[in-house]
DNA sequence: GGCGAAATGAACGAACCAGTACATTTGGCA
DNA sequence: TGCCAAATGTACTGGTTCGTTCATTTCGCC
């Protein structure tokens, strides 16, 4: 107001820069850590759109609503997910060596990604009905079970794996037991409180999920 | 307001009666199906007192807030938990029959009581922040803890288990194993969709369960 | 049989919150 | 260089939701 008006350019003013690319994805990672931290009833646009350098009109603008946003933030989630755990070079090392690394992988990855996790967790507490609606997530982990199977068929060639299982359980197993150890921290940790040298117990705890994992399988 | 005002006793008309324990269960059970369906945010309490025989003054004048209405719920429900695991008898049977027994109790028991599990993972969202508060549950699950501790270092004892594991550790892997299967239901079979003879499945995932938390704790 | 505390009912209010109406600016392109 | 669609800012609204206020009824007990 005070600085346009006339027609000088106003050297540069504080004006402002179209980037359509940028706004959405400072709305989304934004978006993502509220949504992560108190779910989608819990979630608040205004406290979203208070954190990003725009404003809620720009998030209704991208995403229609609330829902939409969340739906994004879910898609993206799984997708980063996905890319990640997509450059695991299992092919080279042993069933076992290949099995163990997987498994803790998957361990350090979900302990070092809680925002996914809390994604998930919100998730299965609205029953998948988001998850539903999107078309591109269904065929994403279909990958982490191809990279269990070839690596058990692989094991059960060689006779050091049991044959008979299926590749879709063992990998329930390898989920189960490290999304526990961060989606239930909370009561968990609560009730038989062990944190002291949380660092070394988590530790144990890993090598005793790749233990597990490994016994399970083996003749 | 008809009825009442002579002396006449109005034959008994459709009278209050109060009942305050009754008045206090039928809340709790209400609002335990409503937070366990949508979480603390997610629950509405004019929704639960529209479910009861009772209205939302009540709710109020007995829990004090939402919250209070939350933390009671909780609270009931690890506790009707633990006494339903209570009367487990592991002692009478061998240390191998008395890990499985409690592993498929473990599993049936999750399964059955899936609100339950939905509060957990509720109260995991808000990061154990009203199971801190109560001071009730902070010794509830040391007897679960208890009971395999017991077993274990009898099947130590008898050379059938390896010495040196962690009683927390084998409840955390029982836990997760377990939880996992009833809280990741929906986003776990929407992407590996096997739920054609769900319940054949489900006998099956139990089954290697048991089986791995076995061979986990056998020599 | 009546007194007072406990228990209950009905309606209301104030804050909160998802979503929108209106107005303006930017920037590619003809 | 001017036009128009895309992009953005500001202020508002209508419904929802937790919690409360005011009034009444029940019932144990003296």
């Amino acid at each position: 107001m005070a600085k346009r008006k006339t027609g000088v350019p106003a050297a540069r003013a504080p004006t402002r820069t179209n980037d359509p690319a940028r706004t959405m994805a400072g709305i989304l990672e934004v978006a993502t850590a509220e949504f992560a931290n108190k779910g989608l009833s819990g979630a608040r646009i205004d406290e979203i759109a208070a954190a990003t350098r725009t404003s809620k009109r720009m998030i209704y603008y991208y995403f229609g609503s609330k829902e939409g946003l969340y739906l994004a933030v879910l898609e993206e989630a799984y997708r980063r997910m996905r890319s990640i755990e997509a450059d695991l070079q299992l092919s080279d090392l042993s069933p076992e060596a290949a099995l163990r690394r997987l498994v803790e992988f998957t361990f350090d990855h979900h302990f070092g990604n809680q925002d996914y996790i809390r994604l998930v967790m919100s998730e299965n507490m609205q029953r998948g009905e988001y998850l539903a609606q999107s078309k591109i997530i269904q065929e994403l982990n279909v990958t982490a079970i191809e990279a269990i199977r070839q690596l058990y068929d692989r094991g059960v060639a060689l006779g050091l794996f049991r044959a008979g299982l299926d590749a879709i359980d063992i990998h329930a197993s390898i989920s189960a037991l490290t999304f526990f150890n961060v989606s239930n921290q909370h009561t968990f940790g609560l009730i038989f409180k062990h944190d002291p040298a949380a660092e070394a117990a988590r530790a144990l705890r890993r090598s005793n999920i790749v233990e597990m994992i490994v016994r399970f399988v083996k003749r």
